[in-house]
DNA sequence: AATGAATGAGGATTCATTCAT
DNA sequence: GATGAATGAATCCTCATTCAT
């Protein structure tokens, strides 16, 4: 008859955060690799070891379970580059640290590359509360402004490159050749992953973006 | 009003033919849409205007009607890929000319890039049969070696310049910004689709690529 | 301008006999094979190397080609047993020599069993026809009334054996072991097809319905 | 009244097993009636009452729920058998009992019978999992064989009779004229179903065999 | 006589979701 | 918090059959 909460609380608290993590990385998988339209409500349920019916309980349904997941991949992806301290970084040591971790993020989660796509195939409907996108909003977009002003400044940077476009620019380059490796491995008859394919993409981009911003 | 039997075979089998074409365009908007896993067999047909049997009479199913649209999606970049005579320009004005062209492609037919991103999220399963994707193989990968080794003689490209990844990073800086458009703009609140915004877009793709190449 | 028909008609209905025939062997194999609800009229049509739209054209529908098969499996089966000139033999030599064609003539004919699995699932509903049935009719039984009545005479057989029992225990001791063969083989481990096996049958067939006959 | 609480998950088990049993037994009669292949699976969940979605949810698909019930039909043939204590009786007894017994279960069981014809029109399939079919192994062959051998020794049997030959005489005999009644009656224009005329049916099988074991 | 094209009415199966406890 | 049972609405696909020539 304590006033406090009992303990038990707690630990089913616990349960439900970890019931609820267990569910979101389930699900992450599922949709990464079938699509949203793919996706199996069922198969999640059977990839977390949890019943069906807690999916629903706590995510409601499918689409906001996709949204869900699709917040979690951004707040990691956020979080992974605020450890990068680009700021402590001479301007060329930056972007060519920015140029290898977008490169290494997209191949050790490629799972990030099918949800990004999932999301635009349907609009990006799931980022419509603008208040929600806000808070995705990457601030390395002035992080890399104030770098390639810094850059320009000391005179190692050309000037007048937009952050976004140079942004969109790295991400498309690491993006594409990962996402599209099977089509381009069987198209050219080449295999695009051995190491030594992936150290040379990772070259070849670093030498595109400082070819192209140092004057 | 001649006596000849009209040519009732020919009429027929151009009916045949036109119903499978109407089905194809049909399909690939409807899979451009909502993806492989999204699309569905009967609103093919509506779009059509013809039964839904007859998508079964042509291709089978579902997945082979997949693969025959992105056959022939592949068809036609190729396609327009030819009309685009690079040889006959000076190494800058191809490789402008080039990225240039994969833009508008792009930008036109927005379809495509659905389209790719349905097949990579099913690993390239639809080009498996390696004969079919040695049929698609660009010609292009040739044509920029050559143009890229030309650029070097004369002096006015830098060396070392593999194709393959060159066009891999004009492709995919095209494609990131068109087909993440949506999360793009939303994350961004800025509306990356303005004629002012494509044109831009298309300098600094310019600029990225020619800056980069140029010693 | 002559006439007469020209031979090309004969020639004609010669091509369509043959159509026909290649059609009801087909329409056979196929429902022998996959009964009267599993048969397809496209695996017929493929069979017979015969446009489907053939199969209309001369049988109407599914239905009636089912009992055009099945009056034609039973005119085959009633020419065999005509040829068998059973009141040639003495009746014990009668009675062995039906035992012996029933076994053979169902062993060789698998799809006259199945067939009449069909029909009866059906309900005989494909012989409803009685006009039909009748000509369809075994003058088997009235010869076999004659062997029993003058072995009877003889002495050689009992007295009081209705023709017709004694014909559907005959047919059920072959049919039910060739027709369950797959099963009773499963269930007692045992292969009941191999040459030795169907000898036995035979051997003991014979047995029970002369042990039975002889007084 | 009481205080403790209703036994809850019990009654739900109960209900799981009941709709299944229900669902096994309207598929049993749907089978029976229509074969595998003319059987409608909406037509079994509208014969059970339930959804149709739960014999997907019970038994996966249309074939499995075919084994099911197959498999049922065997338990209880087998479990009737059981009931015969064949060994407390004199042989001659014991085995007019066997004939009985056959007899008398197929008459109530037509289902059986139909369920038999589809298996074996696919060429036991249904049982290929040999475990299964050996645990639907009956032990009456062993228990015939005891019989045979006990008539043998006293006198009243001729000797050499295989179990097996003679249990699948039995069957067939009974089998193939209720089996065949329908095809039967229209080529012979006699009803066979008549009560005299199956009192007349089970006399002749009786006599048959009988006639065929006394020496 | 023969055939390729086309279709409407199902048919098995799947799926997200809810019920009841 | 957790779960097994149950469901209605699709969804892909099939089938017998007809059209048009």
């Amino acid at each position: 008859m304590s006033t406090e909460p009992t303990p038990v609380t707690d630990e089913r608290l616990r349960d439900a955060d970890r019931s609820q993590a267990t569910i979101l990385a389930a699900a992450r998988d599922e949709f990464a690799e079938h699509g949203l339209g793919g996706a199996r409500v069922d198969r999640i349920a059977e990839r977390a070891g949890l019943n069906k019916r807690l999916i629903y309980y706590y995510f409601a349904d499918k689409e906001r379970l996709f949204q869900a997941v699709l917040e979690q991949a951004y707040r990691d992806i956020r979080a992974a580059e605020q450890a990068l301290h680009l700021l402590d970084l001479k301007p060329a040591d930056a972007v060519r640290r920015l140029v290898e971790f977008t490169w290494n993020y997209y191949l050790e989660h490629p799972e990030f590359l099918t949800l990004l796509n999932s999301a635009n195939l349907h609009r990006a409907r799931h980022l419509a509360d603008s208040q929600r996108a806000r808070e995705l909003n990457s601030p390395l977009i002035e992080t890399l402004a104030e770098i390639l002003e810094r850059g320009r400044r000391e005179g190692s940077f050309r000037g007048g490159v937009d952050p976004l476009q140079l942004y969109v620019s790295i991400a498309g380059m690491a993006y594409f050749y990962l996402s599209n490796n099977h089509t381009l491995s069987a198209v050219f008859g080449r295999d695009l992953m051995t190491p030594k394919a992936l150290q040379q993409r990772l070259s070849h981009m670093s030498d595109v973006i400082l070819g192209y911003l140092l004057p």
